[in-house]
DNA sequence: GTTCGCCTTGGACGAGCGCCCAAATTCAGG
DNA sequence: CCTGAATTTGGGCGCTCGTCCAAGGCGAAC
């Protein structure tokens, strides 16, 4: 049992790629198991002998992209010096690509399918608990105040961005740099905060 | 002209409603023409005759939606008196619904659809910047800094966060609102900022 | 009462869908 | 060469899809 179980994991892995950037620019629900087929390059039946449903293809797609991203944001944030550079960083991927990253538009589709699969819901929640541990690690050791809480409106911020960016293309790093750049500052809040109701 | 062409109208806006309805509960692309009238109680017959296309009727809706919630939001902002107390008034809606709040959705799902479709997206880089310019306004009357930009960060970080709650429950307003409450200070970065690259 | 417009009905059309499966193919081990 | 397990093929099943359209209803105008 060699060669053709070897070759039949590397089918599967050809699957699960085509679906992934089928998910980025076709949408979730238009991806059909027959384009997945015709784009890996393989015959209609096979997604179906591969994978249990079309739904648990997507789904493991786009889990295996994202834990990607996270790995890669993890590994950058840990080259980081200073909370502004970690925030550079991150920054940074949000123009690494002109106006349709298929990256991110995979992280929005698979966001509102994960609101209807439990399953993609419970491992998108444990990814993006990982990451914001890690963001929030890095700002606490930079004294950042509530660090934690921090990093969760930091990783909303930045998917809102990637949204937002759709209609506006001028919504690049060096726009909202500054303006997020004050959320790290160890800043007391004197603006009437708490207005109590 | 009277009897039947206003019966005709109400059909029509009827159709409108279920469709956005539906785009929020299953999904841009789940949404069929069959749904949309059996949900509307008309026949299915119907809904090529007040619009062009399936794609038309979802825009429509979803456009008119949007148009409601950035009013909304333009008249709760208009009776903040303080900077962080229209940025409570804006984090309420946040908490308004649950888990799953359908107009928050449906933003979401327009959003994406939008990438896709030139017209909707037009229509709503228009609604995007009519906010944008409201928030701004505000924030520059309260002494915010580079109040502009703060304002498309915020409205991008809203839209983050109600994707985000799908994942997270805990990620109310409660939980957020101290962190961005960082976002209205004028503040002098001195986290090393601007490291320079 | 007849004509005229708009609104409405319900079904037809071809296409594509998810999923399934019997038969063909491939290849290591005997 | 043969066996047997894994992989691959291509087409079939029942269904839903978007769109279209001939025919019917119905109130207003004359």
């Amino acid at each position: 049992m060699a060669t053709s179980a070897e070759r039949g994991r590397r089918v599967r892995s050809r699957l699960l790629q085509a679906a992934a950037v089928l998910v980025a620019e076709q949408g979730w629900n238009a991806v059909s198991t027959r384009m997945v087929a015709e784009r890996a390059g393989v015959a209609p039946g096979l997604v179906h002998y591969h994978f249990a449903s079309l739904p648990a293809l997507l789904a493991e797609a786009a889990v295996q992209v994202m834990e990607g991203v996270v790995d890669g944001a993890d590994q950058a944030l840990s080259q980081a010096r200073t909370a502004a550079q970690a925030l550079e960083l991150m920054l940074a991927d949000l123009d690494r690509y002109p106006g349709d990253d298929p990256a991110s538009r995979l992280v929005s589709e698979a966001m509102l399918a994960a609101s209807r699969d439990e399953g993609l819901r419970a491992a998108m929640a444990g990814l993006l608990d990982r990451f914001r541990t890690r963001l929030g690690d890095r700002l606490a050791a930079q004294g950042v105040p509530d660090p934690r809480r921090t990093a969760a409106v930091l990783a909303a911020a930045l998917d809102g961005m990637m949204l937002h960016r759709t209609l506006d293309p001028e919504l690049t790093s060096t726009a909202v740099a500054p303006v997020l750049g004050r959320l790290l500052q160890d800043g007391t809040p004197d603006t009437g905060q708490e207005g109590h109701r």
